[in-house]
DNA sequence: CGATCTATATATAACAG
DNA sequence: TCTGTTATATATAGATC
């Protein structure tokens, strides 16, 4: 979308909200049309630098999908990490090495 | 994106669980984008109704995140409701008016 | 199920006002 | 900053294997 801009932090500050503010509208509009659609319950909570905190959910009291989740075991907790997290976690190791996010990125999707 | 799709949950099993599985991965995906590229620290969580649990952090320890959004002060936490999820909830009173079937599902789930 | 392909629908970076 | 436009880059529904 738009022009490709690299995996890393935006150092630009008004660059950086002007971005940071259309993601967010796009995430929580997509985390609400999973919800919807496939039927789950959704909830999203991000803070930036500044402090400020955004959040979605996709029912009336975020605490409760939170802490749902919180209070979980921790055994079930661990098993449920997602194939994605891992190829990303393998993808912070290898940027750490060869220190370029944007190539590594693409050498991944193959 | 693809053929465009009604909001309302998808009635057929199999295609609802593909269409999750790939917008879960695009929503994981671009959460690890904003977390990098505008330096914020997010966290995801949905649980579907088979009970599989899907998340993703942009810290180690998801717990951190959302137990820090949890311990909030209740004031605090209402407060920052984003703007977004307040035009989600004015677009679902609209749909309860107009009777829209596939819309009212919003309604009750609140 | 999971991977891949293709035609569309969206998302969005850069810009303009 | 906020809104709108536009050119591109992504996301993804559906189909097929």
């Amino acid at each position: 979308m738009g022009r490709k801009i690299d995996m890393k932090k935006i150092q630009d500050v008004t660059k950086c909200q002007v971005t940071f503010s259309k993601r967010r509208s796009s995430l929580i509009k997509k985390a609400n049309e999973i919800a919807v659609c496939c039927d789950v319950d959704v909830a999203f909570v991000a803070f930036s630098p500044s402090g400020r905190i955004s959040k979605f959910c996709s029912q009336r009291r975020i605490e409760d999908v939170l802490r749902r989740y919180i209070d979980l075991p921790t055994e079930r907790r661990l098993t449920h990490v997602t194939n994605v997290q891992k190829k990303l976690e393998k993808l912070r190791q290898l940027d750490h090495i060869k220190g370029d996010a944007s190539k590594l990125q693409y050498l991944e999707k193959q």
